[in-house]
DNA sequence: ACGGTATTTCTAGAATTATCAAAATAATAA
DNA sequence: TTATTATTTTGATAATTCTAGAAATACCGT
């Protein structure tokens, strides 16, 4: 992964809205979330909330697949792994703690 | 971790040059690098490398401990560790893939 | 086609962030 | 103390991001 890519995605989940977004989705999993349960779950305007979502997608963060009216949201989880990978690969590879049993 | 705290974190790794900065922290493992060594690496002003390590610190993701004459930043590598245990944690828990034996 | 629900686009103001030159401060050596 | 190197603070400007109201679009049942 490019280090820009990283750090779009980064700034993308690394603000609280958005965060609280990728959470509810994670825990989702496979199914994803309406866009409108999101929306109750946040309590914020639907324009605020596209304004997020189009971030997020934007970074390949999440995707949308529609569903008969509604639009679902489902996590990249590829692309999330990706990430921590991305940060882990490097660090602490030159620290060998012994935590890394646990 | 907060959520609040992970956003912020995540908020200032997701820069290019913070995260450059991080990348080379990362590297350089406990000794740490001064700061002088960092803006000749990045190329960059005084001033807007010590405004990026002024947001780093703000965020706990390094520390600085003087040296001499110069100042060494070293990586809060814990702090790092709980952020990405922050994202791993909820990170695919309900995405039991292949991979997980790689 | 019409009405209703779901979601986005447009728009704009407010708030935050990034950049860097210039001046100031800190530590050390002569 | 003066000079020198190392780093930060100040201050100003440019660019980006957040927020949300209003209007527009998309889909579906009748």
């Amino acid at each position: 992964m490019k280090l820009d890519t990283a750090a779009n995605i980064l700034a993308k989940i690394g603000n609280p809205t958005r965060l609280k977004i990728v959470r509810l989705l994670v825990r989702a999993g496979d199914e994803g979330m309406p866009v409108g349960m999101i929306q109750k779950k946040l309590g914020i305007p639907g324009s605020t909330l596209t304004h997020h979502i189009t971030h997020l997608k934007s970074a390949a963060v999440i995707r949308q697949e529609r569903r008969q009216a509604t639009l679902v949201c489902k996590m990249e989880f590829d692309v999330l792994r990706n990430l921590v990978d991305y940060l882990t690969e490097e660090c602490c590879a030159d620290v060998a703690s012994a935590e890394d049993a646990a």
